[in-house]
DNA sequence: CTGAAAGCGCTTACAG
DNA sequence: CTGAAAGCGCTTACAG
């Protein structure tokens, strides 16, 4: 290598590291070869050697959907941070497309995977032979077989039906169910807003549960147009997430319906674009940053200890951002929206 | 390694990289081998030998924006067909930062590098040292010294502004100018803009040009603000992207100044989101599918020339989507947004 | 504080 | 069709 410009490979391995035990004079000199011969350390034979990359994989559903392109860019943030690179996968939401990511598509290249599932089953974990650390986000997986983050969904969803009834809201319908997704999130904010309706007194209607194939715009705008053709339409939606929400809410401006006056609206992510929206939209608001945070620290401490460590469960804030879909203009202040109901205290 | 599983170490590697000369038994004896003992070849070992990585990294503002996190699922996809895994950088817009990466902050790491850059001047290229290779976005660095990919931005402002001269507008202001960044995607769309105002014989007003720090939501909510303060406001604004337009139309509305009738919209980037806001937002829309193809592979076709070969510019087509934030809901149709004007043909 | 050598786990000419 | 060996470019004990 470089060693020829002034002394020996170890003490160029020393400078490049920042080493103890090199003589300023040296350094500068062997900083000074590196410059001049443009030398750049080759990082895959350091990975080799230290066996570890230095590189974590993010794997999503899609990386353009708004809540996983926000997610996206916090964790490549906090994984900079601690000195490593973040790559990105996309699973499309498929069983067989997780799996295959969960089984390591990348031997030994990453140090780690943070994967936010949609499909994966209990099995599909049981079943791992790759040991690469992985760190679940959102979706709960049964079985405590890996290290989790995520916000109290029923609590949440509790909290914006509730908000909801607060209102004086009687029919209070639901966009998002997954029925074929039998444990998961849509499960767990279907089980939030039902104990919120029956805590209040109301009764389940059935028909006012709308399902879902996915969480885009298209599917919230189509759920809400078969609600509208109940003869009892609902006088409020809360949808399973900001897309859904920003669908319905098309469907019910193009057929002149007002809101929040004949339908309020709550959504789910609290996405940058529903501080914009018209109207805007009051939303339940994981706390990105702490979830990012949350995962790249659980997975460096895996990273950090040795052997199987045995996983753990993180649970991240929320709070409901109050906006005009469910209060209308009259409260609008100067802020961008006001804030009800943190997640804990 | 799995070798004492049935033959000689070639043997497996035949197997794994799928060469020939292997008898049908001998790879099944080997696969299952393999199998059993839960063996994984080591990558960074593969790529320190081969001298190639697979990875190659995409560099933009944020990841986040809309238009950069549709094109980075086009890239992970378009990548993916060719094998290559991509990684995210975040350069935040920011000189210094986008110096680092074109510079190679990951020596030998990944095989070559998708930029969209905001601040770098032709100088940064000139000055480079890194011979990884590298394909430009969107902003022209001017002097020819990478492979590059964009629109026509000048003709599409130039279609944009058209637009609005043809629905008869008078005052057509424009949002998105940044007098700083001297050369680059904004300079050439209000150039574009002003060349189509003087073809149809209007006279530039300047009070009409807003400019912005930068192109997000808030933004443009304020850009628009500054310009309903005129004594002779405006009765159409051009933005230079999506977001902009979704801050403007959020001021318009919330001072309830109605779209298009007392002002007309027109946005470019063409998000996913922009068909389902009220009112849908008519918009530039770049065929990001095409400049997401046509950067792999100007890339890729970088990495298996041998040596330098001279930097190639292609150019990406675009349309103009015209929805109902120019034409209203008059000529809303079953077809989410009609097409005009192709970028060429 | 520094030098010479081994080894990380692959792939690939080179013989056989 | 297969075996034994060299080497990719680092880092790191091990001597000195």
């Amino acid at each position: 290598v470089a060693a020829r410009a002034g002394v020996s490979v170890k003490t160029v391995s020393n400078v490049v590291n920042n080493y103890q035990h090199v003589t300023d004079e040296t350094r500068t000199r062997v900083r000074r070869a590196i410059e001049e011969l443009g030398y750049r350390p080759n990082l895959s034979a350091r990975h080799l050697r230290r066996g570890r990359s230095g590189l974590i994989a993010l794997a999503v559903p899609r990386i353009n959907l708004p809540y996983f392109a926000e997610l996206a860019r916090l964790v490549v943030n906090e994984a900079a941070e601690q000195g490593f690179t973040v790559l990105i996968d996309q699973t499309e939401g498929l069983r067989d497309r997780e799996r295959l990511f969960v089984e390591g598509i990348r031997p030994q290249l990453i140090d780690g995977l943070i994967f936010s599932p949609l499909a994966l089953g209990q099995e599909d974990l049981t079943d791992r032979h790759d040991r690469t650390p992985l760190v679940l986000l959102g979706e709960k997986v049964p079985g405590g077989l890996a290290d989790h983050v995520a916000i109290d969904n029923v609590k949440a969803a509790r909290t914006a039906t509730g908000h909801l009834i607060e209102l004086g809201r009687k029919r209070i319908a639901v966009i998002g169910d997954r029925p074929d997704a039998s444990v998961g999130t849509s499960h767990m904010r279907l089980e939030g807003y039902s104990r919120a309706l029956t805590d209040a007194g109301f009764e389940i209607d059935p028909r006012l549960i709308a399902n879902v194939e996915r969480f885009h715009l298209s599917d919230g705008a189509e759920a809400m147009s078969r609600l509208l053709e109940l003869k009892d339409p609902p006088d409020a939606v809360f949808c399973f997430n900001d897309l859904l929400a920003l669908g319905a809410t098309r469907t019910l401006l193009s057929r002149s319906f007002r809101i929040p006056e004949d339908v309020a609206v709550v959504g789910f992510d609290d996405m940058e674009q529903s501080k914009y929206t018209t109207p805007t939209l009051t939303s339940i608001s994981p706390d990105k940053e702490q979830i990012a945070r949350l995962a790249v620290t659980l997975l460096m401490s895996q990273l950090n200890s040795e052997g199987a460590r045995s996983p753990r469960e993180a649970e991240a804030d929320y709070e409901l951002v109050v906006r005009e879909s469910t209060v209308g203009r009259g409260v609008e202040l100067t802020a961008p929206g006001s804030v009800e109901n943190p997640g804990r205290t």
